[in-house]
RNA sequence: GGGCGCGUAGCCUAGCUUGGAUAGGGCACCGGGUUCCUAACCCGGCGGUCGAGGGUUCAAAUCCCUCCGCGCCCGCCA
């Protein structure tokens, strides 16, 4: 239920606030309930606890899974638990209610070791101790034929709040960009454009003269005609074969030197698009280097060595999977033509092994139509002898009210530059209507800003296997749960420390002096912060950090609104500090989602 | 046809991996709040057979089975 549990591995003392009370009460509990006879493990302990459920309790216990061993009903197991609880230190009381033990803390020491640890850690707070694990996150891997489109905007941002996530959580993550300059998709640009525009077909060249747009960015001008020959193709097979000749010419090393130029331009322009969101890469794997580097060869002899490897007649070579749990009538996976290159999952197969090579962990983030490939890719490595495995974060497509397709094949739907240009419009009438103090660049960087945290909550807020359709209004919320309702209980959080400028870092505060509920409630809040991320880093479940930073700016702006700060007497000190804290959560949370922070809006 | 995913109030959604106390939020709607640190805010109200049915269990939104609806995939494409 809303029982929170304390969430992975072990809360660290010097990390996480909550650390020493676990394990006072997971040696409490143990300690009452073994003369009970329900003998429990540490680590089953702190599964059953339940942190920042009802409000009658800090931590609760549930008995009923004890009641058999004990012999005793549960209200009678709860109530002799709560009575044989060890008290003292920050156990205050604990009782009993219905089968449930709630205990009561202290929370003077919750707040002491709350902001302390926040304000001591500050752009750290939050983040385990790292680990130094190597993780490889591929994730986007678009193909360069046009602008990013919003169909797979959510793979960049989930990828990337996956990655901010663990980086967060300790491992050290290297993100990749797989780059597709093999293929059809991307020959099909470079086919065009090494053409004379004379000699395209007439609706390919209707698609692009007149729509030029002067200093548009490359995606756009260069993946202009993609979709008008892509629908050409379908209906003309001397043209696609001529695009096919090409694919050949490119697979078997002779590609045309415009070929890397283009691919290389469009995904400038996707990546700069991409920029506009904080999403970035450290490194790009272009699919050609498999084949020139020989890998794929020696994936091909090893696989032609496989248990299940199967000649066909015609010479292409095949794994029969018959055992592998994929749909009949894909049993056999080809993984070399009958001319001898190679497969698209001949190729993902000698990428993989390359990732295995350098990470323990390979996680790529892939939309559901690749499920099947995903499963194809395992069976592979199988055959192989190969024991590790990638693991998958799969999402679902994208759709528009229409019930299309937003694919990048689909044609001239929503590009991620035209949703980001339309947000900064409404975002920046947002802030021209209640900021005429600021001055013209000003308003244009707070409008940006709100304009891409109000598109990445929007998408990272719903888990990631869910459907989802497009719709404007729901991706320029700037309201209610959404990244801006986030941002600007951060920028209240700033604007109280900049007008308390007499009172500065270390923030000195008396814990005792905060015990206004809704000061309390801030408190529980940015203390669940770290476990929060070790959570999100476990299960993959970003959609967790975006509630948690929507929990706790609303705790905060109840606070702002009930608690003076700065006309505080005895108190101010105390709140600033509290404050403090909470702008260090609420921007560390930003950071996490790929939230821009900022100071004032 | 087969495989996989999804189904929670008018709309969107959390919770499901690890079953536990009245199923949390948001939008919309209704009613309040600005001599006070930013009203992109706050307070209150309205709204739920957790797709349907069966099963397991002391206990099911959560696990199992069947069915229904929607989506995706089932290429010597990527």
């Amino acid at each position: 239920m809303a029982a929170n549990s304390p969430g992975g591995t072990a809360p660290d003392e010097a990390t996480d606030p909550w650390a020493p009370w676990i394990a006072t009460i997971v040696a409490g509990v143990r300690r009452a309930a073994a003369p009970l006879g329900w003998d429990l493990s540490e680590a089953q302990t702190e599964g059953l606890l339940e942190l920042g459920g009802p409000a009658e309790a800090d931590v609760a216990l549930p008995v009923h899974r004890g009641a058999a061993s004990a012999g005793l009903a549960p209200p009678e197991l709860a109530a002799r638990l709560a009575a044989a609880f060890p008290l003292g230190g920050p156990v205050r009381e604990v009782t009993a209610s219905g089968a449930y033990v709630n205990v009561r803390l202290d929370p003077a020491e919750l707040v002491q070791r709350t902001l302390a640890l926040a304000l001591a850690r500050g752009a750290e707070y939050g983040h385990a101790v790292p680990d130094g694990s190597a993780v490889c996150v591929e994730h986007t891997s678009a193909n360069p034929t046009g602008p990013f489109h919003i169909g797979r905007v959510r793979n960049a941002i989930v990828g990337d709040t996956l990655v901010r996530a663990l980086r967060a959580a300790g491992s050290r993550v290297t993100t990749q960009y797989y780059v597709d300059d093999l293929g059809r998709q991307a020959t099909m640009l470079t086919w065009l454009w090494t053409t004379p525009r004379e000699s395209w077909p007439e609706p390919v060249r209707q698609a692009v003269e007149g729509h030029e747009v002067p200093g548009e960015k490359p995606d756009h001008r260069l993946g202009r005609p993609y979709p008008a020959f892509s629908a050409y193709l379908k209906e003309h097979r001397e043209t696609a074969e001529k695009v096919a000749e090409l694919v050949r010419r490119i697979e078997s090393g002779a590609a045309p030197p415009e070929h890397g130029q283009i691919a290389r331009e469009v995904l400038d322009g996707m990546l700069a698009s991409l920029g506009r969101l904080g999403v970035s890469f450290d490194e790009f794997v272009w699919e050609s280097q498999f084949l020139h580097d020989g890998s794929v060869e020696r994936v091909l002899e090893r696989l032609h060595r496989a248990p299940h490897a199967v000649r066909e007649e015609n010479g292409a070579w095949a794994i029969d999977a018959a055992d592998y749990g994929l749909p009949k009538e894909s049993t056999r996976i080809v993984v070399q033509r009958a001319d001898g290159t190679s497969l698209y999952v001949t190729r993902d197969v000698a990428y993989h092994l390359a990732k295995f090579a350098r990470f323990a962990r390979a996680i790529d983030v892939l939309g559901q139509d690749h499920r099947l490939h995903a499963k194809t890719l395992e069976a592979l490595l199988t055959e192989l002898g190969e024991r590790r495995r990638p693991e998958f974060v799969i999402y679902q497509d994208v759709t528009v009210p229409d019930g299309g397709r937003m694919s990048t094949r689909g044609g001239s739907a929503v590009t991620l530059d035209g949703l980001l240009d339309e947000a900064v419009v409404r975002a920046r009438r947002e802030v021209v209507a209640r900021r005429e103090d600021l001055a013209g660049p000003e308003i244009d960087a707070i409008a940006e800003a709100v304009a891409a945290g109000a598109v990445r909550f929007q998408v990272v807020r719903v888990a990631p296997e869910k459907p989802v359709a497009f719709r404007w209004e729901d991706a320029l919320s700037f309201e209610g749960r959404s990244g801006p309702f986030v941002q600007y209980a951060y920028a209240r959080a700033s604007s109280v420390l900049r007008k308390g400028e007499a009172d500065r870092p270390p923030y000195p505060f008396a814990a005792e002096r905060l015990t206004h509920p809704d000061e309390l409630g801030v408190v529980r809040a940015v203390a669940a912060l770290p476990r929060t991320v070790r959570a999100a880093a476990r299960t993959g479940h970003v959609q967790g950090l975006a509630g948690y930073a929507h929990e706790l700016a609303d705790r905060f702006n109840r606070f702002y609104h009930a608690v003076p700060v700065l006309k505080a007497e005895r108190e101010r000190a105390s709140r600033i500090a509290l404050v403090a804290a909470a702008r260090q959560a609420l921007g560390n949370a930003l950071d996490l989602l790929g939230v821009p922070r900022l100071e004032t809006m």
